[in-house]
DNA sequence: CGGCATATTGAAGAACATCAAGTAAAGTGG
DNA sequence: CCACTTTACTTGATGTTCTTCAATATGCCG
């Protein structure tokens, strides 16, 4: 019979789960916080975790952190409940080294199948895995710095010192031609590496990175990196995966560019940063013009222009810097 | 002391270099062909290789192949004579397993400093190197296939089922946007690896690839190219460079689509085809204009009347349809 | 040599950038 | 907290760049 560790601070919900799982056959064991769930599991060494991301004194980041860093919770399987559809804080949990997650509210179907096929998953699996060791391995060294809005991060030309890891925060990679003028090349978002891009070429910075808001950013130093991606075929399969996805991305970039008119490139920079830091289609965040525009390739007034536009035609609202979209879809999707 | 085999059809320079290598107190051993040499080396085994690369029967691509494929002389230090300052052959060779290469005429103390390197890293790697034998192992099963000027690689969309190496000829990589205008991704020369992006991101194809000249295509199937990966650290590290250099050449583009005009965008074309297929800065070849238009990111109209200005400014020749760059540092700098 | 693909030139107009000028918002120092 | 400065945003007018449509020219292949 497997044992089931239940971290969440809601304790209507902690019932609830944990009703459900011992009616399905499983034993239970609760922790209403962070740092209780950690001592539990340490103690008691759960199959399997559920953890709540969002909880007072130790989130759930720190707690499958701690759990990474002991031998004996490493290999358990790892699942976050997450209040929100949010994407980016489920991609970092990814990063970390969460199994899988479930969003609440969930169908009760849904948890209790994700459960099997991760207990189902870690058993065939054996003592092979140690992949959450592996991807913090590179964290074990790590400097944690601080940036403010606008602070960089590195500039192009630099070379480069530390591969970078964004734990919190919002993060403008950027490159500028001659005349000054600024394009964003990807927007990064808590979960994601950034700056490793040249680490890997043996060359300099080639871009620059700003932060756009409050971030804590992981430095890890250029040796660490390098020797992880040489010795963890984890860790070098990843940063494959990651760079070809970028590549893929770029490419799609590159046509836009090339052939797109301004209104629908504007479009898409709206579109993407509500992927990226909206909520449901809905992204309500004070947005410099500028930052617009250079994702877009255009100058400024044109930028305001297409917004107007956007603004007539009922796609967006704009409450003095706060840009809120109307029509996800009709944004996306109108052929201009 | 060191045996060092010389494989060179030209007599006078296989003597030349034979004089001077034992002048530097070098044991040599000489053959006059590809077969030759294989022969030679496997009896032999020398410490260190030169071979030429153009030869009668049995080109130095050739030699190296087979000489990788055993294990007695895989790890011998493999170094190609060039004539042309090609760089792409150069490209091919390293591809292949090569070591160092050399370009005729070449200057006596270069070459020695060259083979006393070589010499010297072989040794101090002692039992540890087997890079020959990793890229190798990714052509173990390939399919070889020939496509001709136009031909269809593969189209944007389908499940891959090979990641490609270009073995000779050339192939443009594109991607087409709704209104059905192309713009040109990537042009790849022989030594080249393409089309394992996707491959690579477990996603469909985001690009096809088109064979401009008759080619030779070097299949490899996507289980092996994975299992190679996964495997093989002097791959994967290979495939990382590849793609992150990649990336570094998409944002670069990125900014140029951006921000450049077509007259600058044109230039960089010419720029890069020169780069990329020419001969000492002379680029002299059948271009089909939409090439042309679709690597900058224009129409076909604007790319002709930018040619007939390069013309007009004496940068360019127009042979009926060759293009001569006369000036291509002018090309390349010119601030426009 | 005719027919088809490719190349070239012209003219008109759309799409954008730039310059200029004014308004709103956000810091800053007393 | 207010005057003041600075920064960010917005709109208009103007001109350039580039696309598009159309017509003609050239090369290419059987």
């Amino acid at each position: 019979m497997s044992t089931i560790l239940i971290i969440e601070d809601n304790i209507d919900i902690q019932e609830n789960i944990s009703e459900l799982l011992q009616l399905s056959g499983y034993e239970t064991a609760v922790a209403s916080n962070g740092k209780e769930g950690v001592r539990i599991a340490l103690e008691s060494l759960p199959d399997l975790i559920l953890c709540d991301i969002m909880m007072p004194e130790l989130d759930g980041y720190g707690v499958l952190h701690i759990l990474s860093r002991h031998e004996e919770t490493l290999r358990i399987p790892f699942v976050f409940l997450t209040a929100k559809a949010d994407k980016f804080d489920v991609r970092k949990g990814m990063t970390l080294g969460a199994d899988d997650y479930i969003t609440k509210p969930f169908d009760e179907s849904d948890l209790l199948t994700a459960i099997e096929n991760r207990l189902r998953k870690s058993q065939s699996q054996g003592t092979y895995q140690n992949k959450k060791n592996d991807i913090n391995a590179l964290f074990q060294n790590k400097q944690i710095k601080n940036y403010s809005n606008k602070d960089i991060i590195y500039r192009d030309g630099d070379t480069p010192s530390y591969a970078y890891f964004l734990n919190s925060g919002k993060v403008k990679i950027q490159k500028m031609n001659k005349d000054g003028k600024e394009v964003i090349i990807e927007l990064c978002n808590d979960g994601d590496f950034f700056g490793y891009w040249s680490i890997l070429e043996n060359n300099n910075q080639q871009d620059s990175a700003e932060a756009i808001e409050d971030s804590e950013v992981w430095l890890i130093p250029i040796d660490e990196f390098k020797k992880n991606i040489e010795e963890s075929p984890e860790i070098s399969s990843k940063f494959l995966k990651l760079l070809s996805k970028n590549l893929l991305i770029k490419e799609h970039k590159i046509l836009e560019m090339a052939y797109e008119s301004v209104r629908k490139r504007i479009a898409n920079a709206l579109i993407e940063m509500c992927d990226k830091y909206g909520e449901e289609n809905r992204l309500k965040m004070k947005i410099p013009r500028e930052l617009i525009a250079s994702m877009a390739g255009t100058s400024v007034e044109t930028a305001i222009r297409m917004l107007s536009e956007f603004k007539k035609d009922n796609l967006i609202e704009i409450h003095s810097s706060e840009i809120l979209i109307l029509d996800y879809d009709k944004l996306k999707n109108s052929p201009f």
